[in-house]
DNA sequence: CGTTCAGTTGACTAAGGTCAATTCCCGTGG
DNA sequence: CCACGGGAATTGACCTTAGTCAACTGAACG
C-alpha cells in the first residue's frame, strides 16, 4: 500500500527543499537537480519494505513518519536495527554499496513520506559532475560517522546508560516508536527495558 | 621511539606497491602518485602515539605488525577499540573526517612499519584531479564497512559468539596480541574471556 | 632465585535472559 | 455506554552469564 508522488506536483513544497539543502549542504539550484532523480512515496502505518535478498540499491530520506530497520537473527526473532524518524535516513547502505544481497526489512510505523533515489541515478549525475561525486563521498562519510556513533554506543555504554542517552538525545523515537522495538534496538529485551525504567523511575523518586 | 624512512630510500620494495595497488584498486603508477605524499614510519614495540585533544588528521596504513587503538572509560580504564594488523588502517578516521579533536591512543604492540598521509595533502590531490577524489569516497566507502561490520558483531552476537568468530576470522589477531586486549576488543574482562576459553575447552573434550 | 605481569581460578554480586502469568491500554462491537 | 478481545507492557520466579575483588599460578626476565 504505496502512493507514488510525482516529484513535480506541486505537493514538494519549499520547505522540503529548504531542508534538503541544509541536509545535504548545497545551494537550491542543485537541489532540484537532485530532486530530478528522486521519487516521492507516501507509505501507510504498517506497510513492510523486505529486501528478501535482493540488492537494496536505493536509498531514502524520511520527509515526515518513523520506520524501524529490523533483521531476522539466527534464532527468528526481530532485530531492530535503526529507528528512523524524520530527517534519517532509509535503506541498506552496505548493499547500496556493494552490490550484495540484503535481508532487510523495514517497517512503517506511522505514515510517513520519504524521498527515494537510486545508485545508479546518482552515480549517472556522478559521472558527469564531480560536485555529484563529492555529494557521494559526504554520504558515505556521513554513513560512516552515524554507524560510529552507534558503535561506539554498544561499546561504551551499559544498556541502562544506552536508554538514557537515546532519551536524553532522541526523544522523538520514544514518543513514535513502541517499547518492544526500542529494546531491541538498545540490544536487550523487552522485559528488561522494562525493568531498567521500573529501577529508574524508583531512583527518580529518592531525589 | 620512531625511525623516519623516506619513501624514496629504496627499501620501499616493490612487494609493498603491489599490495598498495590491490588494496587501493588502483593502477600502479597511481600507486607511486600516492606514495608521494606518504611518510613511511617504523613504530617500535610498546610505542604509544596520544592524540590527546589534537585532531587526528592522518590515516596509517600497517605494512606489517600490530597495534591497538583504543580508549579510557570514564572509569579510567583502557577500551581496546580496534586490534590492526597487517593490511590494517591506523588513525580516529571520525576526527579526521570531521576535524574534532581525538582523544585516541595507539599502542604498538610488535616493531610496526606503518605509512602515513595526511589529510591535507591527499585533500590537495582530490581537489586537482578527481581521480583521489574518488579514492577518498573509497576510503570513506571501506571505513563504513568495516565499522559496520564490527556493529553487526556486537549487536548480533554474545561474547562468547564474538570470540569464536574472532577465532575463526582473525587468527592473526589471536596469534599477535595479548588476551587482556583481545577481551576489552571484544566487550568483556579479561577474567571473563578467561572463563569463555575454559568453558569451551570442556566443550571441546566432550567431542 | 626473586620480581613482575599475564592469565587463571574461586567466591560472590549484579544484571540481563527466559518463560509464564498478570495487568494495562485501547479500539471495537454489542 | 459498557463489555470484550488482543496486543503491549509489566511483573514474578528462576537461570545464565558477565562483573568484581582477591588469591593463586606460571612463564619471562634479569
Amino acid at each position: 500500500m504505496q502512493t507514488y508522488l510525482p516529484h513535480e506536483n506541486g505537493y514538494m513544497d519549499h520547505q522540503i527543499k529548504l531542508r534538503l539543502q541544509s541536509v545535504l549542504d548545497i545551494p537550491l539550484w542543485r537541489v532540484e537537480e537532485f530532486l530530478s532523480i528522486c521519487k516521492r512515496v507516501i507509505h501507510q502505518k504498517n506497510d513492510l519494505i523486505d529486501a528478501g535478498g535482493r540488492v537494496f540499491d536505493q536509498l531514502g530520506y524520511i520527509v515526515d513518519g518513523a520506520a524501524r530497520i529490523f533483521y531476522l537473527n539466527d534464532n527468528g526473532e526481530e532485530m531492530s536495527y535503526l529507528l528512523q524518524v524524520n530527517g534519517d535516513a532509509l535503506g541498506d547502505y552496505q548493499s547500496y554499496l556493494t552490490g550484495q544481497p540484503s535481508q532487510v526489512k523495514i517497517e512503517f510505523l506511522l505514515p510517513t513520506e520519504v524521498l527515494y533515489f537510486r545508485k545508479k541515478d546518482i552515480d549517472r549525475l556522478a559521472e558527469r559532475d564531480v560536485f555529484w561525486l563529492a555529494l557521494t563521498k559526504r554520504i558515505s562519510d556521513l554513513a560512516f560517522i552515524y554507524c560510529k556513533r552507534r558503535l561506539d554506543e554498544l561499546f561504551f555504554y551499559t544498556p541502562e546508560q544506552r536508554y538514557l542517552n537515546l532519551s536524553s538525545k532522541s526523544p522523538e523515537i520514544l514518543n513514535k516508536i513502541p517499547q518492544k522495538y526500542i529494546s531491541t534496538y538498545l540490544g536487550i529485551t523487552p522485559q528488561s527495558l522494562s525493568r531498567i525504567r521500573k529501577r529508574l523511575a524508583e531512583v527518580d523518586l529518592l531525589t
